[in-house]
DNA sequence: TTGAAAGCGGTACCAC
DNA sequence: GTGGTACCGCTTTCAA
């Protein structure tokens, strides 16, 4: 591997030519400039990131945390956000935290440790003093916290789109089923179906799920259909639930839309592969994912920020699972 | 942010000394070691890798090259290795070439330049001369190159699972998808579908499929139908062709599995999804990513290696869309 | 057992 | 326009 001082060599000036020419910055004369490229080129040059790192005290890396990029919705964010940060010639270190508070230390800290130019976190721990204590720009993505940059989607919107759909599409026996209490973009999509439901002349009921998992939606599932049969019309707090619920709505010989509605939330690449397809609200996720890599980026380069906690629109994605809104109704 | 010399000034030794005592090398008086432990305590010390790094030529990056992560596939790939590299205090630094020559030389290049210690590539171009004549250590991930280290699966014993399952459930006009013929792992498994197929007394086509996209493989279901409406059994190239296969025989009205059996290939999260759940030959995408990371830190610690070109079993996994085996066949 | 100092490969200030 | 050099934070001889 090459070094500037081996190209200085070559070129027969010194390295601070050499850098000047890497950087286009300072004088030089053209001349030297084509001796330096030449050089450059001879000995097939590129600069250690490592070194610039070291004296600049911040590399070309974006530290990105996520829960579990085994989750469908995750990859669509973490390409969004590539592809936008590339652009730049930023890179990504990409760490699971699998929601555990010891994981995401841990990189947190190695983020730090390579002196990242900022961090993305798609966290739920935005308030740890990790956060509020650095001195690295970070954008919470699907998450905010207080004053801080993030991009989320509007999930109460979302929320309250599905409910109307299902509604629109006239169910009147509804089961809302709520997300992990924890979770706030859960919570934030139950409270806008909850209060559409409300307002509406339909009969509802609210199931607690404790999990997004799919073997945890299924045994929901069965209960549901055991518990409230009559049920007409479900709303998911999620796709994965959806495709749970309608699984054990076809097993029961149901006829999907015709018996029972449903619709999921997300829009996860795969809704579009169950049968029927399912309906669902579609977060914008791929351009969450760059849009958090943006304001990242006017970040980093200290550019004036117009907004700072952006918020996506949401859209109701009509597949097979809803029947087709009855403008009667 | 302390550094070491903040250390070593307040517990008043040199910098070596805290050097030492941090890489618990070289002697160092037990008291001694108490203060300096103490003294970074205080200042909630922790090193800067990147520091490290430049001196050491080496960095505890792991770069790691794949297709893309938004195909359902290589999360798993993605949080084997990650787990497994985590265990070693290893990071990943991570990109997606499209399968796109000039991202992957762009991804390589600034692999090279964070000096990683180590790249997993999840390639379509091992043949590069950037990977011939580089001086890291490579692990090719579901694909192989001559002698260089490698983790697979054995697709062609795949291939023929595949069509085993098929015949004994006794479909007898059977469709064999190929997958994209640059692709050797689709051709591995369509090579020993072929195989089986052969030799069996039953009537087979072979359809050739440019693409693993959804979309492809939705007209390429048409097609299908349209062409050999008396198909019986499909033998798909991967699970997102049989899904849209499975979806295209339900929407016209055929029964699955008695009118028809498909089985797909790889085992992605969301096959079990489908409605029908979906039979598949499984990929240990999680495993496989795992062994990847190990051979790579056995290779990176200079262990002696007992197996280079490791490849990993598959296994049939019958859900709903194949018939129950018959054993008077 | 400890410290001084030379690097690792760049960048940027200051002189010339 | 160009070169000399201090410095980024750490590791590792070498000498004491």
């Amino acid at each position: 591997m090459a070094t500037i001082k081996d190209v200085a060599g070559a070129a027969g000036v010194s390295v601070a030519t050499v850098s000047r020419v890497l950087n286009d910055n300072g004088y030089v004369h053209e001349e030297t400039r084509t001796r330096v490229i030449a050089a450059m080129e001879k000995l097939n040059y590129y600069p250690n990131e490592v070194a610039r790192s070291l004296y600049k005290r911040e590399s070309r890396l974006i530290g990105l945390l996520l829960p579990d990029i085994t989750n469908p919705f995750f990859p669509q964010l973490a390409r969004g956000a590539e592809d936008e940060l590339n652009r730049e010639g930023y890179r990504l270190i990409f760490g699971n935290s699998d929601e555990e508070l010891t994981k995401e230390r841990e990189y947190l800290q190695t983020f730090k440790q390579n002196h990242v130019a900022g961090i993305i976190a798609a966290t739920n721990y935005p308030d740890l003093e990790e956060y509020s204590g650095i001195n690295h720009p970070v954008v919470f993505l699907d998450r905010t916290h207080e004053g801080a940059p993030s991009v989320t989607s509007d999930g109460y919107t979302g929320g309250k789109l599905a409910a109307e759909a299902i509604i629109h599409g006239k169910s009147r026996r509804i089961t809302l089923l709520r997300g992990p209490v924890h979770l706030p973009t859960a919570q934030d999509r139950f409270h806008g179906a909850l209060e559409v439901l409300k307002h509406a002349e339909v009969d509802f009921q609210v199931i607690e799920t404790a999990s997004f998992s799919f073997k945890d939606a299924q045994s929901m599932a069965k209960k549901l259909f055991a518990t409230y049969p009559e049920t007409d019309g479900v709303i998911a707090s999620n796709d994965i639930q959806a495709a749970a619920v309608l699984h054990e709505a076809l097993r029961r010989g149901k006829n999907v839309p015709d018996d029972i509605q449903m619709i999921g939330y997300d829009d996860i690449p795969q809704s579009e592969l169950l049968f029927p397809p399912l309906s669902t609200i579609k977060q914008p996720a791929y351009d969450m994912g760059k849009e958090a890599a943006k304001l990242l980026l006017r970040i980093i380069k200290k550019q004036p920020l117009t907004e700072t906690a952006i918020q996506m629109p949401v859209t109701y994605i009509r597949r097979k699972t809803t029947r087709k809104e009855d403008h009667d109704a």
